[in-house]
DNA sequence: CTGTTAGCGCATTCAC
DNA sequence: GTGAATGCGCTAACAG
């Protein structure tokens, strides 16, 4: 019944334990013959090295911590998907945390970690915070992190975002294109870096076409029932005629609402959003997004995080990796035709 | 630099190591001075115990595993969310594994977490797994385990599910209700019991309703561009009027394919699917969905999970748990106003 | 090439 | 109430 370890395994063979340890290292110092009846053996027992025991001695634990404000949404998803497509290949298991934009859980979870229970995090902020004295600890202890997409512009730690404020005055620019007089951009809020680059290329665009009508920045939440009201009540009284939401959750209230107020998309306001979906294609009308490229995201920061875990130098361009969106107009933004 | 471990305590208090970690784990043999020396020094020094330590002690690793197909769909990231509902409150940690549709993935995985590094595992099976002897090695070897959602009737396994052939049949019966007299099933081939629920259930309903036609069970796959592709082929040869997605996936490649068809939904095709997506409602047209419980399926597994770990006996209920899920009716199967 | 020995940090048994 | 000693299973330094 008992779990079947070394020390059983040398007795079996007459082999001292490290000798048994070694062999299944594939230690150069130990002969062929050897390994291989140590091999066959620990085969045949099923023997499975106990990871704890490891760890303690190695001081490694062969596991990352993911740490991400929510889980039921695309992108997040697709970030994990993106870790995951590396850490199984360095043999790295990866636990996963939810803030639930809470700042006080985030504090608190990266202290708890702080034990040796991993060998590094990569994290994605919570939009309450505001401060990242959290984050710092980490750096100044000497201990892997990579932040990805809500980042940290003030601290020097490896991050990896996407291009969010040439795609959001790319955005913009879409709808005044598209004839809109009184874009509106709606933002998560708070004094996150990423709502900071989207909502600064939303002004950029704003000031470059000289828009007279003065922007209207429109903050939203995490809820949805909050986020429908405070849009019915600004729709109901002076609709805009184009809204950039930077989240998709924001364009989805969004559809709600124009539903509700029988406001048209594309005739009366015109929708882009930041989003993953795929299937933002089908809704009706079919939304114009910018897509980021959230899979390699997270690929890209685990490699990072594991060349930090491995001592390697990073090359200055992993410091601040910055992936490209797309834009992908569909008929939330068209054209009309009289 | 150093971690400061019980020892450390120790010198600078002036016990011995044994005291401070029985004061530490509020032992009742301990005074309460110096268990409040003891909490204060450790406050102050930041103390955290080392979690490898611990678990190679007590042979517990306060980590639990779930292994699921895919993590890019709405169902399974509300799994994971309530899951993580309960997991925090009982000091436990969540690895998540990804099987991406693959059993020997799957069993390689489930083999190698029987070394004690989790004390339970969650499992939603692959669509490719035909064997479940993985699964009755676990339960064998008397380890924690759950199946959810994708489970498995001939074990012995503690299982959380919905009703699947119930909803199935209800959504078959309600296309029927609507006028469909072709009515197709997709599914996803293989021979899971969830599978075979699904399609239990609309087998039923078209016996039920003595439906002439023979049933139409189509199998589609993971990848989308080959669902296309048959569903293309299908549909421009004799098109269903009522389709019955089992996958949320399947519903988004049938809007897609009738769009390219130009097979008008709901007029010469009505869909209804299961499916989690809030962004249901907004599709062109809003999809007709059955909607499952998966937060609530999550956090009672979880619960059933910590139970088997805490050794507690299982109510009979808990065996075999059914969370009725919801079908939502929306345009994609709306009548036709003439 | 192999064996002996000594911990990793913690929890627990047994003394006192 | 507290301390000393032991060992969880593994790896690594050292010895031969």
């Amino acid at each position: 019944m008992d779990q079947v370890n070394l020390k059983k395994l040398a007795k079996e063979l007459n082999l001292a334990v490290s000798t048994v340890s070694r062999a299944l290292r594939d230690s150069h110092e130990i002969s062929p013959q050897t390994k291989e009846r140590v091999r066959e053996l620990a085969e045949k027992l099923g023997f499975q090295p106990n990871p704890h025991a490891s760890s303690l001695r190695q001081n490694k634990s062969k596991t990352i911590a993911v740490i991400i404000p929510e889980i039921e949404n695309n992108f997040f998803s697709q970030v994990i998907n993106g870790i995951e497509s590396v850490s199984p290949t360095k043999g790295y298991h990866v636990l996963i945390y939810l803030t639930h934009e809470d700042y006080n859980k985030e504090r608190d979870m990266l202290q708890l970690l702080r034990n040796g229970r991993v060998d590094g995090v990569m994290v994605s902020v919570s939009n309450t915070t505001t401060s990242f004295e959290h984050i710092d600890a980490w750096r100044q202890a000497g201990l892997p992190l990579v932040l990805f997409d809500r980042t940290c512009d003030e601290l020097d730690v490896p991050n990896i975002m996407t291009n969010d404020a040439e795609m959001a005055f790319k955005a913009t620019e879409h709808l005044l294109k598209r004839g809109c007089k009184r874009v509106a951009f709606l933002g998560m809020g708070g004094n996150l870096s990423i709502s900071n680059r989207r909502k600064a290329g939303y002004l950029a665009a704003l000031e470059k076409y000289k828009i007279a009508t003065p922007p209207q920045v429109i903050e939203l939440t995490a809820k949805d029932y909050i986020n429908r009201e405070t849009l019915h009540q600004v729709f109901s009284q002076q609709p805009p005629d184009g809204v950039f939401a930077a989240i998709e959750k924001f364009a989805v209230n969004t559809y709600e609402v124009c539903k509700e107020l029988k406001l048209h998309i594309p005739k009366e306001v015109k929708v882009v959003s930041f989003s993953n979906l795929q299937a933002a294609a089908l809704f009706d009308p079919a939304l114009s997004t910018i897509i980021q490229p959230a899979y390699d995201i997270g690929r890209e920061a685990a490699n990072i995080l594991f060349k930090l875990i491995e001592k390697k130098i990073l090359m200055p361009f992993e410091k601040k990796m910055v992936l490209p969106s797309q834009l992908i107009e569909r008929a939330s933004t068209a054209e009309l035709i009289r």
